[in-house]
DNA sequence: CGGACAAGCTGA
DNA sequence: CAGCTTGTCCGG
């Protein structure tokens, strides 16, 4: 009898290479494909992954015992998938594997629960899973729990959450409804065993005993994306991995991406439900308003303000000024060392580019005022307290808890932080509308949809809140997503969407990569000679890389060897 | 990644 | 030329 030799692909971020071990007798018959080791590589003990068995090794090396069986790891068709998330997403498997890995060491898998006998889902999201690749556009204020529990009712099924707070809710739904849930990672070896598993984005890599279906909620949202390269993104990876496994895949959201509408079906409820779904809007148009101040806060939305309820103001600049002028010479704030423009983050100017700091004084006249071109939050918050008479709380990513005050101002991240309010406005929507960046609607779209979830559907009343209502101030007040949140229609938002990628061969009409970091120089010029990608220099340090699709693009990447040095390569930048 | 080893630099 | 830095290679 021989001894066995696998095949073993180490825990070293650096090495993307496998070795092959002896299996010593004593566990001769306990290694499995996908399994966590211990190896002795080059003379320390690292963490791996069994990736293949009985393997026929090279000939002329000496083979050394693996140093341990750790415990399960995972499955053959997730370790086949990370060979594919490797390529499409041009990174190391160790990284995606480390993320398919149990948090602690799994022993053994624990019984598998008897499912229990679910109401039959609703036409729709029936409809949808009976489809296999559905995208299911649901108004913001659908409640998504009835699509996991649809999923969970054909069998154990993956859920995809985009917060842990959604992960929360549709965990305590599927309780409710008696179904036995696994929450990723810390149910990992339950979701093994064969129950539904619900988690955030790594729940992608969740092993899912006899897995019946796939869902990913809010595939619009950008926390399905790893930042960190491999960037890899939670809804491509679970709708392969779905195609793999011959199970059906729905993706839900309110604003599904091009990339979704590309890949999949439409389901979506009647115009009447879609409607009711979303808030009532109200656009302000700041070319015909003449609002005083710092411009940003129209009559109309001193007229919510003054009201009973609560309202979250959104504008997603920080500090006090990004933008001031002389108020006496008109002259433009600038900086005194380098000439780039200042900005006001507290009391003194600071400049963006160097950093340089200087009491607020013109270099030109020398007079101390200055008008405030672009209003930050800090600004703003102190405008809105002027006005209302009372405390006005300033919410940003770096803040932290949520103000106790009826009024709130913030960027983004206020949409986060505040469960519920009456009212959401956007001071300044242009500012998403024409952010230079290629999604910038869909993204502008989702932010609305978030904002929407904030206020609670138009109706029908449900739960006994009344209507909340949003409020965008712009000065393109014919724009597509304007549009689509009045007629709560985010098909006009696609429609013209489309039609400008397909033009300009923007994703999902081409695929893209960013490069950077110090090797990226040399990697860029060697991509360069490959004829079916474009490379561009886009920044100092930065090349876009382009191909007609996935497959050219990651192709290339693939086939170019990565030069010494830092090289961070991002397919499908969502930032550009 | 991190150890091994080789090639280059410094100072007496 | 010892002693040390810097760079390149490779791991079973």
């Amino acid at each position: 009898m021989t001894q066995r030799v696998v095949r073993v692909l180490p825990d070293v971020p650096a090495i993307d290479k496998t070795f092959d071990y002896l299996v010593p007798d004593a566990i001769r018959d306990q290694v499995r494909v996908g399994d966590v080791v211990r190896v002795v590589l080059h003379g320390r003990r690292v963490g791996g992954w069994v990736v293949e068995v009985d393997v026929e090794p090279p000939e002329g090396v000496e083979l050394r015992p693996l140093a341990k069986r750790s415990g399960l790891g995972p499955s053959a068709e997730l370790l086949e998938l990370s060979e594919w998330a490797a390529w499409r997403w041009a990174g190391r498997r160790a990284s995606l594997l480390r993320t398919a890995s149990p948090p602690r060491v799994v022993g053994g898998l624990p019984p598998r629960p008897v499912p229990p006998a679910l109401p039959p889902a609703g036409p729709l999201t029936a409809a949808a899973l009976d489809h296999g690749r559905a995208v299911l556009r649901l108004p913001p204020t659908a409640d998504l729990g009835n699509v996991a529990l649809a999923a969970a009712g054909r069998g154990p099924a993956l859920v995809l959450c985009p917060t842990q707070a959604l992960v929360e809710r549709v965990t305590a739904r599927l309780r409710d409804a008696g179904v036995p849930v696994a929450v990723h990672p810390d149910g990992w070896a339950r979701g093994a065993a064969g129950v539904t598993v619900v988690g955030t984005r790594a729940a992608a890599w969740a092993p899912v005993g006899d897995l019946a279906a796939v869902v990913v909620l809010d595939e619009h949202d950008e926390a399905h994306q790893q930042e960190q390269a491999p960037t890899w993104h939670a809804r491509d990876v679970a709708a392969e991995r779905a195609a793999r496994a011959g199970v059906p895949c729905v993706l839900t959201s309110p604003c599904p991406t091009l990339e979704a509408l590309a890949w999949g079906e439409v389901f979506e409820p009647d115009r009447g439900r879609e409607r009711g779904g979303w808030p009532v809007v109200e656009v302000v148009d700041q070319r015909a308003d003449e609002p005083g101040r710092s411009g940003l806060l129209s009559e109309a939305l001193v007229r919510v303000l003054r009201g009973e309820g609560r309202v979250v103001c959104v504008l997603n600049r920080t500090g006090r000024s990004r933008l001031l002028a002389c108020r006496s010479c008109g002259e433009l704030a600038r900086c005194a060392v380098c000439d780039a423009a200042v900005d006001q983050p507290g009391d003194d100017l600071r400049c963006r580019r160097c950093d340089a700091t200087r009491p607020p004084v013109c270099l030109h006249c020398g007079a101390g005022g200055f008008k405030n071109l672009r209003a930050g939050v800090t600004r703003v918050r102190e405008e809105l307290e002027a006005l209302v008479r009372e405390p006005v709380g300033e919410v940003t990513a770096s803040s932290d808890g949520e103000p106790g005050t009826r009024v709130v101002v913030g960027t983004e991240a206020v949409l986060q932080r505040l469960p519920a309010a009456d009212a959401v406005a956007f001071l300044d929507l242009d500012q998403e509308l024409l952010a230079p960046r290629f999604r910038a609607a869909e993204q502008a779209l989702g932010l609305l949809a978030r904002a929407a979830r904030v206020v609670g559907a138009s109706g029908p009343p449900s739960g006994g809140r009344a209507a909340g209502r949003l409020l965008l101030q712009t000065r393109l007040p014919d724009h597509e997503v304007v549009e689509a949140a009045v007629h709560a229609d985010p098909g006009r938002v696609a429609a013209a969407e489309r039609a400008r990628r397909e033009l300009l061969a923007l994703p999902p009409f081409s695929a893209m990569a960013e490069v950077s970091g110090a090797g990226a120089p040399a990697y860029a010029d060697a991509l360069s000679v490959h004829p079916h990608v474009q490379v561009a220099e886009v920044g100092d340090d930065r090349w876009l890389v382009r191909a007609a699709d996935h497959v050219e693009l990651c192709d290339a990447l693939a086939a170019t060897a990565r030069p010494a040095g830092r090289l961070r390569v991002a397919v499908d930048p969502l930032r550009t």
